[in-house]
DNA sequence: TCAAAAGTGTTTCCCTTACACCCATGC
DNA sequence: GCATGGGTGTAAGGGAAACACTTTTGA
């Protein structure tokens, strides 16, 4: 090959991005998979992504995903890795550049969300998917776990008003093993990075709990020192 | 644009893969650069990388580079980002997926890798390289650091035999910061995966420091478990 | 007054840190 | 015998983990 055609060679890859979209409802930890509608994957579930175009960034392209499936781009997301194994697609070989994302699900989301082609579904209870998507997943189930020991992400699946219980289950549920009541809260609160606001109106039996909400400005602070 | 006509402008892109190559000699941390020798950045600074071709794995592509520097590829490899800032290339938008590798640098590598086109640098001087490969480089040195402390990765950097002296001054300029001798053995011994070789044969002054190999078992046996 | 969930302190253990002297060797 | 680098133990402090009862509320 003569070095231009090797040059050309070299510009005929594709890249896909991916994003694991991780809600958190019914005390489950979901994730969002949606039906291939081309082939050759027709039919088979996948996680939500796209082929981008030479003009689109990586996190641009991902948060147009993100924006597709709630109408919200603004949510926390992380890249995960590239994954690079051959898999087939019609016109070529295609690397894949994976995120996971954290997003607080309100009801109408999940509703709107769950048909025949798109669903919300509990991490424990997800089918084989297409293409190594089911490795891309276990790879964000396992830096998800990580990062909610060392960095308070936690908030991110969860309403802006939430209890220390709800957040507790959440953790408990991410980290699959059960914590104790008391160890966590002290935890948070020597964190700092929680402010109460009142108590929750439910007329659920029991005492009623108090709200807190995620002190963003303590958590910067905490990110500019590197934790 | 047809559907056909726009699955065509997906296959465009160019994915290059760089390598980050730690080696570590005269008590410093040093990496791996060489000079560019095409345009648009001819006689600039850069890490060495390449472009891949559609059948190249990521993995095979960045442990071909290893080889090419240092004329084996059985070293510590890990995949840091991919970076996909649009950057100007003469053919068009090239994603870069970089790793970054350690290795056992014996003088002859050193001395075979220094001419006017390639050269090993203290990480402290390192100068402006070509494409984005300066944030490169300062993403590699923080995954570097934090993979140091919290995995024994070290000893890659060492030859097979070494004392804990080089070691504890391998992590001391990693880590930019002194460290005590007495802790730092008690924790290397506890943790077990070090294994006393006899003596090494200096004609320095001085006691003659204990040689030690590093246990590849044991630390299977703790990544096994997470650490 | 009972059931259900919220909230709250203390002790133990282990890991981390700080700290100073003796030992072997070559010259 | 002295200069040079190698090697070792102990005490204090701080964070993590274990553990059980009281408070509030609605029915």
């Amino acid at each position: 090959m003569k070095d231009s055609e090797l040059l050309e060679a070299y510009f005929k890859l594709g890249i896909s991005v991916t994003v694991v979209l991780y809600g958190f409802d019914e005390g489950k930890l979901q994730v969002y998979i949606q039906k291939i509608r081309t082939n050759p994957y027709a039919g088979a579930w996948s996680l939500p992504g796209k082929l981008i175009l030479p003009e689109e960034g990586l996190v641009e392209a991902s948060e147009g995903i993100v924006k597709e499936v709630i109408g919200n781009k603004d949510i926390y997301l992380e890249q995960l890795n590239a994954f690079g194994k051959i898999y087939r697609h019609p016109l070529g070989r295609v690397v894949d550049v994976a995120f996971y994302g954290l997003i607080n699900m309100p009801e109408d989301i999940k509703a709107q969300r769950t048909d025949k082609e798109n669903k919300w579904v509990s991490v424990k209870e997800v089918p084989q998917l297409a293409y190594d998507h089911n490795d891309v997943l276990k790879l964000a189930g396992q830096r998800l776990k990580r990062r909610l020991v060392n960095r308070p992400i936690g908030f991110k699946l969860l309403p802006q008003e939430f209890t220390l219980t709800d957040l507790q289950q959440l953790y408990e549920e991410i980290l699959e093993r059960p914590l104790d009541k008391r160890n966590f809260r002290k935890k948070l609160t020597k964190l700092g990075i929680l402010t109460a606001e009142g108590h929750e109106d439910t007329s659920n039996p029991g005492r009623k709990p108090r709200l807190f909400k995620f002190n963003q400005d303590k958590y910067n602070e905490y990110m500019e020192q590197g934790f």
